[in-house]
Parts: C-alpha cells; sequence; structure tokens
DNA sequence: CCGGGTAACTTGACGCCGTCAAGATACACT
DNA sequence: AGTGTATCTTGACGGCGTCAAGTTACCCGG
C-alpha cells in the first residue's frame, strides 16, 4: 500500500481532480451550487489553487462544457453506427431522442454547453467555440444527408433546415430542464410529434423502440 | 412645485418604484447585475427596505416575469387582431416573427420568464404560474384553430403539436439570445425556415414584409 | 388631542462568494 | 548545492442575500 500520503503538498493529479469533483457537485447539486472555495475543499486543496489550473471560474466551467460536448458527440455519433446510413427516418428518429435523453439525463451540463452563464456572461474559451461548432457541423452535415434522402424537406439549405430544426430539439430539452410546460412524461410523446413535424410524416409511430 | 420633499421616510410608492428600476437594471446591464442592495440603493432606500414589498430575490424575478408575460400576451394578441382569422398561414408567420423579435428586443425579461433562474432554482410564485399557463393555453388555441385551417398539421392533438411548434420557437429565441449557432443578421431567414417545416410548407417567402 | 398599534423603513451582523496580492513549499536542472 | 519555477497557502477586499432587532411615521379609537 503506497496510496496514503496524507497531504503531499503538491497534489499532483489535481486538474483531472477538480474536473471530476466538479462534475460530481453539478451533477449531485446543480450548477448553482458549484463554487471555487467549496470545490477546492472537496479536493482538498486551499481555495486558490485551483486557480493555477483554471485562470477563472469561467475558464472552468467552459472546460466542463467541453467535456459535455466530448459525451454528447460519443453519444450522437454511436447513434449513427448503430444504424448505418440506410434508413434516415429511422436514424433521425432516434437521433432526436438520444439528443433528447441526453439534455434529461445532464440536464446541469447541457445547460452550461448551451446557456447564457457561459455564452453570454462568460466569454467562452476559444477551444470550447472550436468544439461547439465542430459539433453543431455534425448536425449539419447529418441534416444535408437527411435531406438527400428525403426524409428531411429539401426547400431551404442544410444550414438554415439545421438551424431550425436543432432550435425544436434545443427547445424542447431546454423547457424540459427548466419545467416549463412540458413534463417529463409527456416527453417522448412531444419528440415524436416533434419528429413528425419536421419530418412531415402524415401519422407516427408513438415508440420509437416499438417492436416494429 | 410640490415634488422636492428629498427623504420622506415613507417612501409611499416603493412597490412600483422597485420594479421600474428592476427593469430598468434588466434592460441595461443585465440581470446578472440585478442585486437587491443595488436596487435598493438606486431607489433611494436601504437594503431591507424592498423585503416589505418582496419576500424574497426569487419574489421579485417572478413579478418582473409577470410583467413580461403581460407584455408577451398584448404584442401577441395585437398580432391576431391586426389581421384577424381570415389568412391563417400569414397569422401564423407573423406570430412566429413577432415572438421572436420580442425575445430578441427582451432578451433579459424573456430569460427570466422561460429560464431556470425561476423555474427551476427558485419556486415560480402561484401567480406566476397561473399567467404563464394563461399564456400557453392561449397558444394552444392558436394552434388549434391553424389545425382547422390546414395551415398546421392536424396528424397530433393541438396541445401535442402547440407544445412542439412553441419548443422550436423557444429554441430560436434561446440560441438567439444566448448566442450560440445562430447570428442575429440570420434570425429572420432561419425563422422563416422554421415557419416553412412546420406548416410544411413547398417553398418559402423569403421576408414576410415582401410585397407578396 | 392623545396613546397605542401597525406598517414601512433602517442598521448591524453573518456566512457565503470570486479573486487580487504576497508568502511558503517542493521539485527540476545545472 | 544553488537557483528557478511551478504549485500551493493564507490574508484581505468588496459584494451578495437575508435574519434579527431597532426606529420612524402614519392611522384610528378614545
Amino acid at each position: 500500500m503506497n496510496a496514503p500520503e496524507p497531504k503531499p503538498y503538491h497534489h499532483g493529479e489535481l486538474r483531472p481532480a477538480l474536473l471530476a469533483a466538479a462534475n460530481g457537485i453539478i451533477r449531485e447539486a446543480g450548477v448553482d451550487a458549484l463554487s471555487m472555495r467549496r470545490l477546492a475543499d472537496q479536493v482538498g486543496v486551499s481555495r486558490m489553487a485551483p486557480y493555477h489550473h483554471f485562470k477563472d471560474k469561467n475558464d472552468l466551467l467552459c472546460a466542463i462544457a467541453e467535456m459535455g460536448f466530448a459525451d454528447q458527440d460519443r453519444m450522437i455519433r454511436s447513434v449513427i453506427d448503430d444504424i448505418g446510413t440506410e434508413d434516415g427516418a429511422r436514424l433521425f428518429e432516434n437521433w432526436v431522442h438520444a439528443y433528447i435523453r441526453f439534455a434529461h439525463d445532464n440536464p446541469e451540463t447541457y445547460d452550461l454547453m448551451y446557456g447564457k452563464e457561459i455564452w453570454k456572461r462568460g466569454a467562452p474559451t476559444p477551444v470550447l467555440h472550436q468544439v461547439s461548432r465542430a459539433s453543431f457541423r455534425l448536425w449539419v452535415d447529418m441534416v444535408g444527408k437527411l435531406q438527400l434522402q428525403g426524409v428531411l424537406p429539401a426547400t431551404h439549405p442544410a444550414l438554415r433546415t439545421a438551424q431550425a430544426s436543432w432550435a425544436t430539439l434545443h427547445g424542447l430539452a431546454r423547457l424540459l430542464n427548466d419545467g416549463v410546460y412540458v413534463l417529463s412524461g409527456d416527453l417522448d410523446e412531444i419528440a415524436n410529434t416533434a419528429v413528425d413535424l419536421l419530418t412531415q410524416r402524415t401519422g407516427g409511430s408513438q415508440t420509437p423502440g416499438a417492436p416494429a
């Protein structure tokens, strides 16, 4: 056992430890409960120690948002890989549900990723900017392919269609997470409605996982 | 001139004065800049005075959000009245643009009305709850009528269609205000794309104000 | 006219917060 | 061994929301 070493002045792995702890706090107590002081305390360092690894609180939040984008991209890509490019409609449906589920499972992180906390109040880190744009580009490309397959209407350029349709997803996610108008239980049904609206489908399969 | 009376211990019109000042601060410096202390200072009373008219900071914010809903409803209704119920498609288009414009012109208030600050963090006042639900009901009724006119698809109940389509508007508003993905200049075009998507229109009038 | 009740307002204090400034510590390299 | 540097600590400042206890002005029945 070489673990103990009660207080090795130099923590050694502070940055990752901070990120992990911050994610934990956010997940359990919400992003409002995350303060630099409390974070430092929880990791076992003094209050100013984190400032050697993150210039700001904003800087820390950006790093967390970055991780969120990475997670989301991973999840989203797995949806694509699961199906291949064969059945576009099904792919889109799964995508939508995956997106909503991600937002629902990680409400606080989602908030950080797209909320004003970072994007309006504090300036987003350049690297966060890149990451988020890359994530959006993934979506635009996807929409383009779905337009070619006739799943989504091609009456507008892919970029515009991507923006408008993504706004729908984002709006749903926000309403769900903020608890306005939309009840958690109705979400799947609303998501299906959104899918039908966007794909201009006549009727609706009520649950995507139905044994077809 | 009977105005001066430098410091009449009892302010007399404190509550409305607080609301007005709060709205001013929010409009000019953002909701983050609104603190109870600063507000009190600006109105010329001591820090705890506002607490006799608003139980909480949350209570104050709810009151501001209420006013926001009132404004929004007024604006929305004026769109309806402007056109009558004759041309549903045009009505819907104008509605969407009016909605977005409202969000764009009052970003901080909009944030308060639908954001987590009130709905998740602090509990919304009962009366705010009522007001917001009434506002949403207005939208649901509207959607129902548009479905009857064939402007919006009737494949789902009015409630679901209202939720899904409203999510689109809300998403656009959020993205615009938070500065994610959507540029201010592209907004009208994106809004039109959204209208076309939702109404399943084949092509698009590019600007609503275009001379037919 | 006066006495007391009550609503409006003030001042003091507490414990949080983010972070600047300056000092202490441990390691890395010459 | 000595020096430089990255890392971590402690102290302090101003700001926040708000509880508790005091002060002031008005209102109303006698």
